[in-house]
DNA sequence: TGGGGTTAT
DNA sequence: ATAACCC
């Protein structure tokens, strides 16, 4: 019962967005507690791409170059944020905590999560009922002011949700010293829109009778989560930029322009609605690792690169545990027109051979994977002619589990239930574990 | 515009 | 393999 509305239905639904306050900022200030009061950027290449609010106050904005922000703020601390190793781990962690509460948790980048409390809510509802609703009391702001009614099993439902996120944001404080906001609402685009009303370190409900003031509040249609610059683009051409020339749009006009299945999503979305599913994100379904510059040109040095970038993955993969099967290169070329835009890449599968080297570590994974990344990209780029490179990426996807590690092995429930839930931890916990007891 | 991620086609 | 979306 409580299963199926979870799952299904869309009635009861209470979703808690979580969206951590300029998260890398924060990460560095973990880490060195000196820049707390400061003026402090996160640079990636000439760019700040994030900002704590003391940067903020003197006018520094997210993705600023460095340039402006120098000039605008002579003072402001910058510290270098291109490798994301400490961010993705302080954002598993934070993932992990809020899995605790409901194991309906999916990440969206670093610093977001969704929860569906649903059944939590319920819960605790059915203890509540027994005493009287009477004196249930919301957490944190209610958006647009509105007026609760406790005799509205929804308002109550969003209230019980109001008190979660304030939980789940106390222990993500007292545990790993974040601060973020949090959202709470029937569906996951409104939780995420309710939740950036109030910033930072402030949390919101919506309660239905607000959805409409909540949506159309947002002064263009770019601003819906899920319409994106290609869509806006397309829309624009057609005359549509507000939200509500999209939701009086006929639909076979969408349809003709953007085929049915987005047309159908985004003008659902444009009205508040979204049926989709917090879908759990589990571990990662891939492992990347980029670098941009502004200017490689020969296959040395495009080989020196993909060995970094590479040591650097197999670092990661290693700790992980897991074996991919697939392993991709992703170039940018050089180009005046459209300088963020133009990526390809090629893909192949790993040989047998060399996949099972991945666990081991004795014989060299290195030079094989490097061979074979020089093979795509030679598929791309004619080594003969001149060329131009301004970024290179590899990634490894298709992961599998160890063989060890199978539905009725001990491996399986060990990685279920260990909370670093690695494949690398399972090994280590099953050859820790006494062989009397190990079956 | 960085350095990542995801899903759909 | 690419194209779209998200941060």
């Amino acid at each position: 019962m409580a299963r199926a509305l979870a799952a299904g239905s869309t009635a009861h639904r209470v979703i808690v967005h979580i969206d951590l306050d300029c998260f890398y900022a924060q990460v560095e200030m973990i880490h060195n507690p000196e820049l707390r009061e400061k003026p402090l950027g996160v640079q990636q290449k000439y760019l700040v791409v994030t900002c704590n609010y003391e940067a903020r106050k003197l006018g520094i904005k997210k993705l600023m170059s460095v340039r402006d922000a120098k000039e605008k703020c002579p003072q402001l601390i910058l510290v270098n944020g291109e490798d994301l190793t400490p961010y993705r781990e302080i954002s598993y962690k934070v993932t992990e905590l809020l899995e605790e509460f409901s194991p309906l948790v999916e990440r969206l980048g670093f610093d977001e999560n969704f929860v569906d409390i649903t059944e939590m809510v319920e819960k605790k509802l059915g203890q509540l009922q027994r005493d009287g609703l009477s004196k249930v009391s919301v957490c944190g702001h209610v958006y647009n002011d509105q007026s609760i009614c406790l005799q509205d099993m929804m308002h109550v439902r969003l209230i019980i949700g109001s008190q979660i996120a304030a939980e789940m944001r106390e222990t993500m404080h007292n545990r790993l010293g974040l601060t973020g906001c949090a959202g709470v609402a029937s569906n996951k685009l409104l939780s995420k829109l309710v939740s950036g009303t109030f910033k930072p370190n402030q949390q919101t409900v919506l309660l239905p009778e607000s959805c409409h003031h909540l949506i159309e509040s947002l002064d263009h249609i770019r601003k819906v989560p899920g319409i994106g610059f290609k869509t806006t683009k397309r829309l624009e051409l057609l005359g549509l930029s507000s939200i509500r020339d999209l939701q009086t749009c006929s639909p076979e006009i969408l349809v003709k322009e953007l085929g049915v299945a987005v047309a159908e999503r985004i003008q659902k979305l444009s009205c508040g609605e979204d049926d989709s599913l917090v879908t759990p994100s589990g571990p990662p379904q891939s492992f990347s690792d980029e670098d941009s510059f502004k200017k490689c040109s020969s296959e040395v040095e495009v080989k020196k690169k993909i060995e970094e970038l590479l040591t650097n993955l197999l670092d990661r993969i290693h700790n992980d545990g897991r074996k991919p099967r697939t392993i991709r290169l992703t170039i940018r070329q050089f180009s005046l027109t459209n300088k963020w835009f133009n990526r390809e890449s090629r893909q192949c599968p790993i040989p047998p051979h060399i996949i099972q080297k991945f666990g081991t570590g004795t014989y060299d994974v290195v030079s094989p994977l490097v061979d074979i990344l020089m093979k795509l990209f030679r598929k791309m780029i004619n080594v003969e002619m001149p060329f131009h490179i301004t970024l290179l990426s590899v990634c490894f996807s298709n992961l599998k589990a160890l063989p060890s590690c199978t539905r009725g092995s001990i491996g399986f429930y060990l990685t279920r239930t260990s909370s670093h839930a690695s494949a690398r931890t399972c090994i280590q916990e099953m050859e820790s574990v006494p062989q009397d007891q190990a079956h």
